[in-house]
DNA sequence: CCATTTGTGTAGTATTTACTACACACTACG
DNA sequence: CGTAGTGTGTAGTAAATACTACACAAATGG
């Protein structure tokens, strides 16, 4: 119950403050509507009710809330599958490095995708 | 179809070899025993009369026929939980280093690995 | 030739996933 | 005051997931 609660609130207060920001149009029912999902689903979703929806709404939900889908997915329990289909594409490679990377910090990750990016090598 | 019949086909030449290998103990009923799953659902997933099994199955084939875990997984169209732990811990940062990876070389992310590995930065 | 072992066919099932549909009560406002 | 909009409760459902149980026919082996 502890990850669907949490993903739930996360949604319910960023929606609270797209509200009260005087951007309108982020009431749990317009929501619904823009990302395509029924109300009363919306809001059992934002109590931990039930269990965070399917990626695709994830992201739908992320986007009109502004937020970052990777992050939102993450905290509904879920991975872009996109990402998925990079790691199994050449899985000894991947789940190499990912384990490698397990308890390296940040900032050390950081400074990689960066040299990756730059192509410093 | 593709993806379920290619898996089957991996798992059932596998296991083939090890029981043509003199190593005995490989036949369809002994291989489903020692998974622990029956011996009709491994012989419909071999012939991808169904789709690949759950992560945790496919992890016990991989080990019994000694073969590596993640790579079975990805056949599988599976990617290991852990490593979605991994990922969902720092969604940002692992999603980034995750894109910029895929169309890097094979031999790029493994110098990279390696780097990682030895500490070198 | 009889018992065992082998792979396979058929017919299910329990659980999870990802939702819909509709009715209800409360509040706000013009 | 009514009506428009708000969140929520109840009661479902279709499809996917991950299997089991049992029976059968062909091959194999002592």
């Amino acid at each position: 119950m502890g990850r669907e609660a949490s993903f739930g609130e996360f949604v319910r207060s960023c929606r609270e403050l797209k509200a009260d920001g005087g951007e309108k149009g982020f009431s749990l029912r317009k929501l619904a509507e823009r990302v395509g999902i029924e109300p009363s689903y919306l809001s059992k979703i934002e109590r931990g009710q039930q269990p965070p929806p399917g990626e695709e709404t994830i992201s739908r939900i992320a986007e009109e809330l502004g937020e970052d889908p990777d992050v939102m997915l993450a905290m509904g329990g879920k991975v872009s599958s996109d990402l998925l289909e990079v790691i199994r594409s050449r899985p000894r490679l991947f789940a190499d490095l990912i384990r490698e990377l397990k308890n390296t910090p940040d900032k050390a990750v950081l400074r990689l995708v960066r040299e990756v990016r730059d192509g410093e090598w």
